[in-house]
RNA sequence: GCGGGUGUAGCUCAGUUGGUUAGAGCGCCAGUUUGUGGUACUGGAAGUCGCCGGUUCAAUUCCGGUCACUCGCCCCA
């Protein structure tokens, strides 16, 4: 065991990179506020029934990419691979499904045993968004109108395309998916490797195969549009009236789909080309049948999630973290002086840093590694009749003034907080 | 889990058709400057050439395996 390496998949976040993924988070929050969404948490782990049931024994995320192991005490537990099962369950543990509508956002980690690649981690984070209780299509529009303005605010919903399908509900996704399974059955021994099986496990699935001859076959098949019953076509206009109404672009995606078992009508996915094969940025949907599959009172939600390590890809800026203040103490005597110095300027609120060695040149050397633009020398000449250097790095300007005035100097004052 | 590419200093990369002490730029450290940063100049430290094994008089170089990263498949954020 290499110990001197992160474990595949993790890595870590110095602070160039987690300044990034702040920025993203931060965003996500302040824009959910504006949605009327609250912040909240759920833990890292679960019951791994919390995940197994909803997701399905079949489905990859279950079988082959979670991290599952059983607890000292013999329970099994599962590191979350996603958030919306956590979230379902926490309102319905706590007994919310009382004060409907709920409206969430939440980040944190979630962890997938997958091979990496760029945008794909075994430890990721993403942010997402819950709206639980209503059933109109408004929500859904509500839910893709928060997504859109996330990604506009990043600056980043100019290299991204919303696209949009609608599975449905359960009636005309079962009688769809007979007439697609009875379809592809024709052609059964010419499909690739992965869609025979997925005829099996998920059929749906097949509709966005990737393989050539795949295409071919998905051509001629039965679209699920035709299969849409009255209630769900409903649905679906009033979304992409609403979305037209807003300004909000989309383009219809027929092959669209969602390798979750419990979506229904709503599903998109903001996909940029910018990422390679993990084009999807922000995904979501309708899963109104989540809570019935956790034992939970039938329950409509939409929500969706997006990948903070994708989205910091796309985000070009970078936030230096500066520093206000470079204390030099000159004599070693006044080092504890110096200490107290600079408490005092924290507390006002200014960021302060103070090198404890090495000669005044190389102290000062620190000011620009730190951003600093200003630096405080206090040496013993100046300390005896209770003064201060400051000197403004910009210009090299240097003046002496009271300690006692030190806050109320027109280069410090304008940054305490 | 399957296939392709890559692995030389902290970083970005040269290089060796197999042959003595493996190089550059940036960064880092020190000095020019013992109470004053950036720039400049001078000097310095730093590498099991990813790891293990094989071939060979000799391997960083060739071969095999392995690990890691990376791209694609799968799946998704």
């Amino acid at each position: 065991m290499k110990i001197l390496q992160p474990v595949r998949g993790t890595s870590d976040l110095l602070p160039a990179d987690k300044a990034r993924q702040n920025h993203v988070i931060e965003t996500a929050k302040k824009i959910g506020r504006t949605y009327g969404f609250q912040d909240m948490a759920t833990p890292i782990f679960e019951f791994t029934d919390v995940f197994r049931r909803p997701l399905g024994d079949a489905s990859d995320v279950v079988s082959k990419e979670t991290y599952s192991f059983e607890d000292r005490g013999g329970t099994e537990i599962t590191l979350r691979p996603e958030n919306t099962a956590s979230v379902m369950r926490a309102v319905i543990s706590n007994g919310l499904t009382q004060t409907l509508p709920q409206k969430y956002i939440y980040a944190g980690p979630m962890f997938r045993y997958e091979r990496p690649q760029k945008g794909r981690m075994r430890q990721f984070h993403q942010i997402g968004v819950e709206l639980i209780g209503p059933s109109s299509a408004l929500a859904d529009a509500e839910i893709i109108g928060c997504g859109a303005e996330l990604l506009s605010e990043l600056g980043v919903l100019e290299h991204c395309t919303l696209h949009l399908n609608s599975l449905g509900d359960t009636q005309s996704r079962d009688a769809y998916r007979t007439a697609l399974v009875a379809f592809l059955a024709q052609y059964k021994d010419d499909l690739s490797i992965d869609s025979q099986r997925r005829l099996v496990q998920n059929p749906l699935r097949i509709l966005d195969s990737k393989d050539a001859k795949d295409k071919e076959i998905v051509a001629g098949a039965p679209q699920l549009a035709d299969y849409l019953n009255d209630v769900s076509k409903a649905h679906y206009d009033l979304l992409t009236t609403a979305l037209d109404k807003a300004n909000i672009a989309f383009v219809a995606d027929p092959l669209l789909v969602r390798g979750l078992d419990y979506y229904c009508h709503t599903a998109f996915e903001f996909i940029t080309d910018q990422l390679g094969a993990q084009g999807t940025v922000l995904g979501g949907g309708r899963y109104d049948g989540l809570s019935e599959m956790l034992g939970g009172p039938h329950l409509p939600a939409v929500g969706f999630a997006a990948g903070v390590e994708r989205l910091s890809l796309l985000v070009d800026k970078d936030e230096e973290v500066r520093t206000d203040i470079l204390l030099v103490v000159m004599d070693t005597e006044l080092q504890a002086d110096g200490f107290a110095l600079a408490s005092q300027l924290r507390r006002a609120g200014l960021s302060v840093d103070m090198p404890f060695t090495g000669n005044i040149s190389k102290k000062l050397k620190r000011a620009d590694k730190i951003g600093a633009g200003i630096a405080l020398l206090l040496g013993s000449q100046e300390f005896a009749t209770g003064e201060v250097q400051v000197k403004s790095l910009g210009d090299g300007e240097t003046q002496t003034i009271a300690i006692d005035a030190l806050l109320t100097h027109p280069l410090i004052a304008p940054l305490c907080e």
